[in-house]
DNA sequence: GATAGCCGACCATCCGGTCGGTAGTACAGA
DNA sequence: TCTGTACTACCGACCGGATGGTCGGCTATC
């Protein structure tokens, strides 16, 4: 379940909604007072010092980031765990919205889910920034009570909504694992070797078309 | 590269080395000077507390839980980053011992080597204290300064040998990145079941015989 | 007697979280 | 449209506790 990191998110729902993009999260103070933007901008602050300090980062890194104090943060996200865990959500729930968003309305052929899942991971993994994110959120985890609910929660849908994609279940299996250790790979094999991840994507993707590639 | 949490390790060079199985690592005190010993002991607790409470134990949790004092511990690894540096290319050590152990003897087709990395991956998974072990590795990684080589390094070698190994590379790809991804899914999974790794272990290993075995 | 494993006490620092206060903001009423 | 008021986003200062690491000393071992 790697996270995108990419700015913005849902519209903030206050007033001055359509603020510019200039000023999002860059460590500039945030100009205005606007619940949404704010949870937004700490949010990805979050996502971007976890995934480059690892998941010991402090409120303070993670507030100055977002251009807020520590009781700024505070706030919003009455204690750390609560943090890490609206963190694990929201990374969550933007991998299965990118998911949805890269199924091709075109392809009607059974495993179009998995193809949508293998693409999206692998684009991640291009991101070098993004690379470690889930994975130390996935740390962060075991330490933080709710986290690991939140992911089993993940894990299911994922499983109900792949049984429903029309793949021999065991090649779903295959695929989807095959593309998850491949994002963990990029963390222990260093920065990424973008034409062997192409090879192990169009790899998994002809093996999601039916095709049985290897000798 | 998931490790293993059974004890012990290479024999203690001091004098009494044959000690007891007894009082190894269970927080009781250390009897005797032997540097190797306490240094096993330190290696020991270090990977069962941080697979128990992730990547920010404190060295003084540690030192307690190998029978020492902190200052003992500091003893014998100069800083927190020294020591966490130490535990990983212990626990790549071990892994590659492990599974050099479990190539069958009898096996002499291609895959040989394929098949005990998967054997041992899973046989790893079953055990709840080590499933995350690794995985919260990784996430110490990020923060400390040497692991990162040090998991490429091994990344490396892994690659080297299964080429020696006789199967076909894109085969050896999708088994292994699919056994790695298994073991970061007992993760967010919750508490491993049995019969579904078991299925994908067995799927894996079927694989590795060549063998293209859904519809 | 020398080396080194090991300890207790100590220290500077950092961190999560609290508290009292300030000032944008929204809204009611005129 | 202006004003007053209630609300709340946000801040700086502060606190208790924990942590990594140092230091001087003790003693088991060679």
């Amino acid at each position: 379940m790697p996270p995108k990191d990419r700015d913005a998110g849902a519209p903030p729902r206050g007033r001055d909604a359509g603020v510019p993009p200039k000023d999002r999260d860059a460590g500039a103070p945030l100009k205005g007072r606007d619940t949404a933007r704010t949870r937004r901008a700490v949010l990805d602050a979050a996502a971007r010092t976890v995934a480059r300090q690892g998941a010991g980062v402090s409120l303070d890194v993670i507030a100055r980031e977002a251009g807020v104090s520590k009781s700024g943060l505070l706030h919003h996200f009455r204690s750390r765990d609560e943090l890490l865990r609206a963190l694990t959500q929201d990374q969550v729930d933007r991998f299965v919205a990118d998911v949805r968003a890269a199924v091709d309305p075109a392809d009607h052929a059974p495993g179009r889910l998995v193809r949508a899942y293998v693409k999206v991971i692998f684009e991640d993994l291009d991101d070098e920034a993004v690379v470690s994110e889930h994975l130390l959120l996935a740390a962060a985890l075991s330490t933080v009570p709710g986290v690991a609910g939140i992911l089993q929660e993940d894990a299911r849908q994922w499983e109900s909504a792949f049984t429903a994609d029309g793949l021999h279940p065991d090649r779903v299996l295959l695929i989807t694992k095959a593309a998850d250790g491949a994002s963990l790979a990029t963390l222990y094999e260093g920065g990424s070797n973008p034409a062997a991840l192409e090879r192990t994507r169009d790899l998994l993707l002809s093996l999601s078309r039916g095709e049985g590639p290897f000798t």
